[in-house]
DNA sequence: GGAGATAATATGTGTAGACAAATAAAGACT
DNA sequence: AGTCTTTATTTGTCTACACATATTATCTCC
């Protein structure tokens, strides 16, 4: 009986079965780290299929930190293998509304004024420049999830003095109406605060975890959060 | 003197140029949120490129969560702009030696046995199996930086037993020796522990910064590690 | 009107070929 | 030996084209 021949129209070989077999061997060491691996051409050749598919497959390889690429020099093995896994930066609501709990949001203070110093500490404005603070309560099932104290600049971002913060959070609001061009995250344990240990339904200095988030349009500051969570929260990334 | 003609040949239209315009017009609202753009033959055709270019640029608007692409429905621009970002797994040491620190590793304790029932739950191995459990410390210039307290399934990583642990921490020993092929990773804030709080110098219960990693290789768990860092400690991340 | 088959369409992916750009290696000149 | 220039090689990117595949829209039949 003749199998038919699917080798050559049906199943072309992806860039995926090639970056798939590449991983395999550096994963299984076939390739040692820091080792250059063949040029595209060969691989090419050695796959049956254009150098314009093992390009793609490589590349990939790139970006995820598997491989080191310099053109003339070739393609190695990275020697710290610095693996990188995309995390996802979703809104508190959506965050809150996939554990299956229901949203609530609260907003607790409004203020227009002047910047304070430990506020222009890591948000670069002008001193003199007037900044929106919010505090607010982002809820699941009634039981607290995160307490957002956020300063905005209002000079980054027309429109935000008739924003209706009191049904719809900054959070929310921001990502539809403030664009911005870079973006920075920090993530730390510390000791909760008199306030938001009240708000958070937590002893004073228990451990809670706060996330930052400071963005930027062009060199103008945008907003600066600093997102409070109670011990129980945990941030997951996979790989 | 006249200035070569740079305009046609050399700078054709890259697929940067194309994302990078896109993604103005969705950040500046002039497309709005879930609204669908056009497609790659028109934007092809506006931007003088061919539609590979054009894809290209699409797609990796996509992965990063901009736009959401659809067969046959088109594309349009994510209802959440749910962006994602690339995050960096290092090395420890690469992570201290970058901050200009001097890398010290010490191996507290290194023990094979059962595995007990709280380890099992995390991870899930028969609970006849022996586990190799190992508590290590790592310092920059003499301060501590994080403590490891990791469980190696042997199993799934032949040659543990001899893998010299004194002198080379688990981390970089099993970078280079146990590949895998799924990873996890929780961050949180706790309590320090009293044995975590004396290696790191804190006092008991003081909020420390942990990070857990699970890796698999196929359906086999390789190993558990719990990492926990000062309070000082921040995992950064950038858009 | 509803169910199921069929067509139309937007994106997904592969190919061959060409030129661009970076950079390592070799050669030329002091 | 050391520095500068040239050359060669490898990756980076674009084009034009073709076919694959998913999914929506339409048509047909009852």
């Amino acid at each position: 009986m003749v199998i038919p021949d699917r080798g050559v129209r049906s199943s072309r070989t992806s860039f995926r079965t090639v970056q798939a077999e590449l991983t395999r061997r550096i994963a299984e060491g076939e390739w040692a780290l820091g080792e250059s691996i063949p040029g595209e051409e060969a691989l090419a050749a050695e796959f049956g299929c254009s150098r314009t598919t093992v390009n793609r497959a490589v590349q990939a390889m790139a970006q995820l930190g598997l491989v080191v690429r310099k053109r003339r020099a070739g393609t190695r093995v990275a020697l710290f293998p610095v693996r990188s896994a995309q995390m996802r930066i979703p809104l508190v609501r959506r965050e809150i509304e996939e554990k299956g709990l229901r949203y609530d949001y609260q907003l607790l203070r409004k203020r227009v004024g002047p910047a304070p110093g430990h506020a222009l500490e890591r948000f670069d404005v002008p001193p003199t420049s007037e900044l929106m603070r919010l505090l607010c309560l982002h809820s699941g099932n009634h039981r607290p999830f995160q307490y957002e104290d956020r300063w905005i600049n209002p000079a980054a971002v027309p429109g935000v003095e008739d924003a209706p913060f009191e049904t719809v959070s900054p959070n929310e609001w921001l990502v539809q109406n403030a664009p911005f061009s870079r973006a920075e995250f920090y993530y730390q344990a510390e000791p909760a605060s008199a306030t938001a240990a009240k708000h958070l339904g937590v002893a004073t200095g228990s451990p809670v975890f706060v996330a930052e988030r400071l963005t930027w349009l062009g060199d103008e500051p945008v907003t600066f959060a600093r997102l409070v969570h109670p011990p129980t929260y945990r941030l997951q990334v996979e790989l």
